[in-house]
DNA sequence: TTGTAAGCGTTATCAC
DNA sequence: GTGATAACGCTTACAA
């Protein structure tokens, strides 16, 4: 007791064990190869000062000596997405097998989303994938500039130095949309994002759909938007299905959206899909238990190593200074929604 | 271009400037109080140094020599759960109010739950937040032994020197248990967490309800486990619900799972309430827009405010030695599924 | 096999 | 008003 009341540092062990605080450091870090072999008994010596001192190195002192945090951040537009979260699931394991700890930063705002992009800047992690679904190369380039191996999920362009993670989505959603019209359907609603934060290439595909099948251009009739939620997006399919033209398929943004209209139709007393037809985007397994089980476009499985390799790469320097490019193929996943 | 390829430090400003590193230093933390007054001049070649070097501060240094990370902790179990993605982004503001960063880490599995303690305990931040369902105390007491502000979440007591944030779940899911028996039900199924992450005191607060009741011990049939995905949850209400001796009623220990055996009644043709009465735990905002609206347990108003406070002011050195304790209380929130 | 000592890039305490 | 100059706690050549 009677503690000193600061943390006992590394020349307090060494100290205690009558040694210096290179020996000290060597036996932590577990030196036994090369040059640095140090006896049994002075090993014995150091642990044994360690154990009763609780000694626990500072992690920043040692990130400023070796210029690295070794830390990794997953910055996200958002939480409460499943794609995301098993993102993140699958990144905390890659990042440990490469000696990495995982932080995840939750872009939101605009501000908050500049508040996480300095600390990026400056040293909050050695490498981060970004997921974003607007234009960031201009933010994200002081961030390259600073040395932090980055990789951006996202179709729009990387800032240079950073690799890139894309999806043919645009290409996929304009798929579903055929498939539809193919189907006889000339009203289709689209439900997105109010912050557009996951459907712009949606929101392209469908629109190019429509216009190369000579239907009217998205008339504001078939269009809404909610947020990401899925009170939200239940109440705008709700509402879009109230309405005497209602559509006679929706195609959402986002499976979450999809599944919420599908409830909104089911509560409406709606058939799925001869009344109303619907497909998702993401392909998350809860569409699988959705009555009738969710057509959706997506991944067909959602394997993300590709990603980490891109990132550990360029964190080990094995990266070309240019940046490399991934893309995860999307298809249509065809269920029974529509 | 020719860069030294190297971040530029506070010296090389200093050298640009023509000024001691001390005065961008002054400069670059606005001290403008005090006895540190820095021309107008002055600052204006620095600030013009910063601007062409690029530079921008290493934060692993300041917090080297200031002893503290200026972030907090949002430590999870899971991704993917509404309460506590809102958790995080209430806290993501406060944080941000204070000066602080948030990161959140995921806690996952035990072995992954050692390695952010551990991360914790040699200085990710500054200030935890830990949210879990099994007890901890062991394992929180070295953090809090290295400084770190501590604030649980939990039932279970939180470790000498922490704060502790608890709910009157089990007493509240003893009232909904209660409410279901005063209508008649005699056989009410239980989904839990396979981990019990999040309801051993619902369960505690199930089986004593029924107990008391002298309704036989949650016997196998009306039990079932699943994890907290929707998925998973659903097929085993499904389950549950296609015996023969299927319960009248359902607890679910997540507003998650709740919504899940609602979609599973209603897929096999059962009526809500009046054929399964459903009750789920967590009153989330998505309870509102099922059909029938979820009868639920949780708190009124989600607001995470009191743990804000604790935790920061804890970190400002105001906090009590011994911990304190905020309780939320928990209510049944009676809307139509029961 | 172990010790010495020079940093890593800041901030903060003194002087001047 | 501004500048030297110690720390902060650790890692790692290089010596011994």
């Amino acid at each position: 007791m009677a503690e000193p009341n600061r943390a006992p540092t590394i020349s307090d062990v060494a100290a205690l064990a009558g040694v210096s605080s290179a020996t000290v450091s060597y036996v932590l870090s577990g030196r036994r190869n090369g040059d640095h072999r140090i006896s049994e008994e002075t090993q014995h010596r150091v642990l044994h000062a360690v154990e009763t001192l609780g000694y626990v190195p500072n992690q920043t002192a040692r990130h400023l000596r070796r210029r690295r945090t070794e830390r990794v951040c997953l910055a996200l537009p958002h939480l409460g997405i499943p794609s995301y979260d098993l993102l993140a699931a699958q990144l905390d394991r890659a990042a440990e097998a490469h000696g990495y700890t995982t932080v995840i930063a939750v872009l939101g705002s605009a501000e908050r989303e500049q508040r996480v992009f300095d600390q990026l800047r400056r040293g909050l992690a050695d490498g981060a994938i970004v997921v974003s679904e607007h234009s960031l190369a201009h933010e994200l380039t002081p961030i390259v500039q600073a040395g932090v191996a980055l990789v951006t999920m996202s179709n729009f362009p990387a800032p240079a130095g950073a690799d890139s993670v894309q999806t043919t989505e645009e290409e996929t959603t304009h798929e579903a949309i055929c498939f539809l019209t193919a189907r006889g359907h000339r009203r289709i609603g689209f439900i997105g994002d109010a912050g557009m934060a996951a459907s712009p290439w949606r929101f392209q595909g469908y629109r190019r759909a429509l216009r190369e099948q000579g239907i009217p251009d998205a008339d504001c009739l078939c269009t809404y938007y909610g947020t990401a939620s899925r009170e939200q997006a239940y109440r705008c399919a709700a509402q879009m299905l109230s309405h005497s033209d209602r559509p006679t398929a929706i195609f959402a943004a986002t499976d979450l959206a999809a599944i919420s209209a599908i409830w909104a139709a089911r509560d409406a007393g709606l058939r799925i899909p001869q009344d109303i037809a619907v497909i998702g985007a993401g392909n998350i397994p809860e569409g699988a238990i959705t009555s009738p089980p969710l057509t959706t476009i997506g991944p067909l499985k959602v394997d993300y190593s590709p990603v980490f390799t891109m990132l550990f790469s360029r964190l080990a320097g094995e990266a070309p200074e240019a940046g490399r490019a991934h893309v995860i193929p999307w298809q249509l996943i065809e269920r029974s929604s529509a």
